[in-house]
DNA sequence: TAACACACCCACACACCAC
DNA sequence: AGTGGTGTGTGGGTGTGTT
């Protein structure tokens, strides 16, 4: 993505894009409101491309173009000596540029009787939605310009733009239609590059301060398609609650849930210390997720490792108990990524070991975190019960996890790679087995409150829709998915995926008979694999392996045996 | 001098990889 | 398959310079 050669693409490439029929430039007049720095650019573009400068206000308008950054800021009698002569955006030479080659103008000319605003507003929001489709083109385009000296955005330290309010509707606009992203600074990194006269920096702190306030509703995403959701009349469906952003936050709750987890695990304490060294924590991460899935394993893990070991988790237990014993608010553990920190906080458990302090800068300071955990209301002695609280608080709280992966493993060719890359060589009888022996809270395979809000063939649709869904990254977010939106268990999903080997175009049959019958395997069917079936293949007796042919087909069997071999 | 456009900060949630 | 090393970029800010 970046640019070795930045210096030799120079200029030559631009020559004759800004140039009629018979090759002579096309002369442009620029009106309203520029910057110095934003108009220069401007010219400079035109000239690279071969276009002519008429600085004046000429008194033959013919064969002149007309451009503007801002139809607003041109003044009446300038208007009115126009008459009806069109004026063009200026994008058209961003975009000329951006693409190297000459682009209708008539696309881009201002039309005086709509209104200007909405108009931008449709215009960029149609370019944004082109912008996500070609992210990387228009991120190539913008290295060019860059590159070239000629960025497009006012400097920062010599000039000052104000707001518009069209500018400020259309960042409202666009941030309604991301609103998971609102708070990200990759979201006004992209709206920058459709709002040259500021920088992302600038968009996403007009947004915070002036604007997210007004920001009382946002348009009902799709998280399939990321597109706005449309009622019965075509018109775009509005909610007033904000959905949460990517990232989760850790409560207190979820501390003590994860503590409560790893404690069976202490294999030995340091006395001196309060160093607790762990067993092998086999499943605990996998089990946590499956039960508060508003964090991922690997979150679990991080905080696990980031946090609680460093804190000490028996001590973080006490600490909880007795706060919710004491009717007080526990707070979660803070401030462990810098080194000082920690360092700080090893000296204070040292020296006074039962403190309650939940973090190395103490109590007070965590305490004035605005984002910390819900009240514990219980104002029971029974660690019981407060867990019991922090537990139903967790998963009240959760919610489906965004999917910004970017790799789809449905598209990749090869299933044993993809199956060894999940270490998935369990043959399915012991994943069954695991399913129903190891995780006790995924007993059943598709949740209870599920199957009974849904008929069979609604939740068969369901998942349809889940699994053509092209935002699906790999097995772990299909996991996740299918756990949040179709309460499938781990386990089960994980049987689907290793019983298709890995594709999901076979789920449907898979789980249509597992409905009628409560039957997890399906024999004799093409595409799916029984522990038999596996057995079979790992014996390979001749005429076992002929009918596996006959039923799989030859391609399958070997990719298959491939996979069960870990080859 | 106040307001505000723009730059920059940093803890940390979440992830990936090699072993 | 668990674990340590470490990358990425979110989320919630604060700092700096211009008008």
């Amino acid at each position: 993505m970046s640019e070795p050669n930045t210096k030799k693409q120079k200029l030559t490439p631009y020559k004759n894009i800004l140039v009629d029929n018979a090759g002579n430039p096309l002369s442009f007049h620029i009106l309203g409101y520029f910057t110095k720095s934003d108009r220069s650019q401007l010219i400079n573009m035109i000239l690279e491309m071969g276009g002519k400068i008429v600085p004046d206000l000429p008194p033959l308008v013919d064969g002149v173009l007309f451009l503007t950054g801002d139809y607003k800021s041109i003044d009446e009698d300038t208007l009115k000596q126009l008459g009806d002569v069109p004026i063009y955006r200026d994008s058209f030479i961003y975009q000329c540029f951006v693409h190297k080659t000459s682009l209708p103008i008539d696309t881009f000319r201002i039309d005086k009787n709509v209104d200007l605003a909405q108009d931008l507003i449709n215009r960029a929001l149609q370019e944004s939605v082109d912008h996500v489709t070609s992210a990387s083109t228009a991120a190539a385009a913008a290295v060019v310009v860059a590159t070239n000296g000629l960025s497009s955005k006012p400097d920062a330290r010599t000039s000052k733009i104000q707001f518009t309010p069209e500018e400020d509707r259309f960042i409202l606009d666009f941030v309604r239609r991301n609103p998971k992203r609102r708070n990200t600074h990759q979201l006004y990194t992209e709206l920058a590059q459709h709002m040259k006269n500021h920088t992302n920096h600038s968009i996403r702190h007009r947004f915070r301060r002036n604007l997210s306030a007004q920001l009382d509703w946002v348009y009902d995403i799709d998280p399939l398609t990321n597109q706005p959701r449309k009622d019965e009349n075509g018109n775009y469906i509005k909610v007033q609650d904000l959905p949460q952003g990517i990232r989760g936050h850790y409560s207190a709750q979820d501390d003590y849930n994860l503590c409560l987890s790893v404690q069976p695990f202490i294999e030995s304490v340091d006395e001196t210390t309060g160093q607790e060294f762990f067993k092998p924590l086999k499943g605990v991460f996998d089990d946590l997720e499956s039960r508060f899935p508003h964090h991922t394993k690997t979150s679990w893990r991080d905080r696990f490792r980031k946090f609680a070991s460093k804190y000490g988790v028996r001590q973080y237990i006490a600490y909880y108990e007795k706060t919710v014993e004491l009717n007080g608010v526990p707070n979660p553990m803070t401030n462990f990524t810098s080194k000082a920190s920690i360092e700080k906080f090893r000296e204070r458990r040292g020296t006074s070991r039962n403190s309650g302090l939940p973090g190395p800068v103490g109590v007070e300071a965590v305490s004035s975190l605005d984002h910390i955990s819900p009240l514990v209301t219980s104002n029971s002695n029974s660690a019981a019960a407060a867990a019991a609280a922090a537990a139903v608080a967790a998963s009240a709280s959760a919610s489906s996890a965004p999917n910004t992966s970017t790799t789809n493993f449905f598209e990749q060719e090869n299933i044993a790679q993809v199956l060894s890359a999940h270490n998935n060589e369990q043959s399915i009888a012991e994943v069954i087995e695991s399913a129903q022996n190891v995780n006790t809270h995924e007993s059943e395979p598709i949740a209870d409150h599920v199957r009974k809000n849904l008929t069979d063939d609604e939740l068969l649709d369901k998942m349809d829709d889940i699994l053509s869904s092209r935002s699906l990254g790999g097995l772990d977010d299909l996991i996740k998915i299918l756990y949040t939106e179709l309460g499938f268990a781990h386990r089960y999903t994980e049987f689907l995926f290793t019983s298709c080997s890995g594709d999901v175009i076979f789920f449907r049959p898979l789980v249509e008979h597992f409905l009628l019958t409560g039957e997890w395997e399906l024999e004799n069917t093409r595409g799916i694999w029984t522990g038999r079936q596996d057995e079979m293949l790992r014996a390979s007796n001749l005429d076992d392996l002929h009918k596996l042919i006959d039923l799989h087909g030859k391609e399958r069997v070997e990719t298959r045996r491939k996979a069960i071999k870990g080859e």
